[in-house]
RNA sequence: GUCCCCUUCGUUCAGUGGUCAGGACUCAGGAUUUUCAUUCCUGCAACAGGGGUUCGAAUCCCCUAGGGGAUACCA
């Protein structure tokens, strides 16, 4: 049987990094098998539509290089891929559970059931829906329908324990007396997640769900839904949870939590995916750094941990700094360009700037904090840089590198090298001596990139002028 | 409260009855480099606790504790 995985997030805003893994990881399972690929959209609240939400959420998939078979945009026979496009399905399967018994109407209010909650709350017994509408006759429940409002529950099993099988978590057993009446179609027609979600999944023929654990508790419920359907269900796996340092549920508070803020922060996606593949899988070797391909190669959905993984800001960044260092020059040109600010991006140099910071770097947002010091003219040098600038041998270094500037049309730093040696075997400074006062005399400081990057930008007439000033005082 | 899930270095992931408990990130030290960064080397650092089972337990069982999730006409 071919594998279909689905990945059905609810377009609430943004990609939080945790729905992010479970999409990557429903993509890598069907890659992997071979298999199909869904993108479904769950926007069956409406009290919780937000504008753009769609086009945020494609454009999320398509920066990461998450590519789906079917789903918006790319409609099949199984589709639509919109659950606000489904009502009438749903429509369907619902009055068959009704007919069957396996559903009922109920007409309490909201105000009832609050109060009830409140009630049970108060008892300290869990609350639960009481169950008054369930055993309404038919003639009853069909008067009542044509002038109250209703919602459609599921007539939940009362004894006994359902025991099924989740890839990660092994044997779950849950008692069916601890699952409630679900709601199934709230009183605007719409199905909830649990309706919608079960009739989806089977007639677009997913054969493993792949989802975060908080929906573990609720699997009993979709499993009794299949079976008043007569149907088969997909097999599960119920991912750990991302978590805060502090180890709760992964949360703005603490950090940025959309995909997009990471992007927007100068992320490589490739960095992204292969960080978050790792946390809760991994294949068990020493290597860390995996292209999308390496990952669908070695993903193996039966090596899923079962513990909640903390989202380590750190690891990402040396991960992302791996990245960027290997990245191929050209890409590498063409987006950190885009973080130069205004002032250089400009200049025609710039590109040996950024060569220089290219390992200094773990995200793009460094880039022009580090590229400072080729935008603006060198600090007054602090007191220890002074002192080394006073040295005897200083002027003789600068004489002797005016001197071998002069002899060369222009300078780069092929030639700043060679220029440098001549200079060592010449006068016998070297080292630390040698170098730091050109840097400091340059650049004012006594870090920074290499110097024959600075050079090369600074160019013959600047690097010139910059070293007469410093011979002159 | 009730139910479910989880528990190996600070973090992440290996390790499924016999390992010096391993790798990576972080941190510390060192080497290379003109400095910083990179790169390389070395080091610090963990089986939540208690009972069993067993010749032998991080690995199997039970209890406790801690953490998380779920308890909606949200997903």
């Amino acid at each position: 049987m071919r594998v279909v995985t689905r990945f059905a997030p609810s377009p609430t805003g943004f990609v939080h990094v945790g729905s992010h893994r479970t999409a990557l990881y429903n993509y890598l399972f069907a890659r992997q098998q071979g298999g199909k690929f869904i993108l479904r959209i769950e926007d069956t609240d409406q009290k919780r539509y937000v504008k753009g939400a769609v086009e945020n959420l494609l454009s999320s998939l398509r920066r990461l290089g998450i590519d789906y078979d079917a789903g918006p945009g790319k409609e099949d026979e199984k589709g639509p891929y919109f659950q606000s496009r489904r009502i009438t399905v749903y429509r369907k399967a619902v009055d068959q559970l009704l007919q069957k018994r396996d559903a009922y109407r109920c007409f309490c209010t909201t105000e009832r059931l609050e109060e009830l909650r409140k009630n049970q709350m108060a008892q300290k017994l869990p609350p639960a829906y009481d169950g008054r509408c369930r055993e309404l006759s038919q003639e009853e429940s069909d008067r009542r329908a044509r002038q109250e409002a209703f919602v459609i529950r599921l007539k939940t099993p009362r004894e006994g324990n359902c025991v099924f099988r989740d890839i990660v978590r092994g044997d779950v057993e849950i008692a069916w007396s601890q699952i409630d009446d679900q709601v199934l179609m709230k009183s605007d027609g719409f199905p909830t997640y649990h309706l919608a979600n079960v009739v989806d999944d089977h007639f677009m023929e997913v054969t493993h769900i792949i989802r975060g654990e908080e929906w573990l508790p609720s699997v009993p419920k979709h499993l009794h839904l299949y079976r008043c359907f007569g149907w088969n269900p997909p097999q599960m796996a119920h991912l750990p949870l991302l978590l805060n340092p502090d180890r709760s549920k992964l949360s703005k508070r603490q950090g940025d939590v959309a995909i997009e803020d990471y992007l927007k922060k100068g992320y490589v996606p490739e960095a992204l995916n292969n960080f978050l593949a790792l946390l809760g899988w991994n294949p068990g070797e020493k290597n860390e750094i995996y292209s999308m391909e390496e990952l669908i190669r070695a993903f193996d959905i039966n090596r899923i941990v079962k513990a909640g993984a903390v989202f380590d800001l750190q690891k990402l960044n040396w991960m992302n700094g791996q990245y960027i260092r290997s990245m191929e020059n050209g890409r590498y040109l063409k987006e950190a360009r885009q973080w130069v600010d205004a002032g250089l991006r400009d200049n025609p140099k710039i590109e040996t700037a950024l060569f220089a910071v290219k390992t200094a770097v773990n995200t793009f947002a460094e880039i022009p904090e580090k590229l400072r010091i080729f935008r603006e003219a060198p600090r007054s040098a602090d007191e220890e840089a002074r002192k080394m600038l006073e040295d005897a041998s200083v002027a003789q270094v600068f004489t002797e590198f005016l001197l071998e500037l002069e002899k060369v049309p222009e300078i780069d730093e092929a030639i700043f090298k060679c220029i440098m040696k001549k200079i060592q075997e010449k006068s016998g400074i070297k080292g630390k001596q040698l170098w730091m006062p050109l840097r400091i005399a340059l650049t004012g400081e006594m870090h920074g990139p290499e110097l024959g990057y600075i050079v090369e930008y600074l160019g013959k007439a600047e690097t010139s002028e910059r070293l007469k000033g410093h011979l002159n005082k």
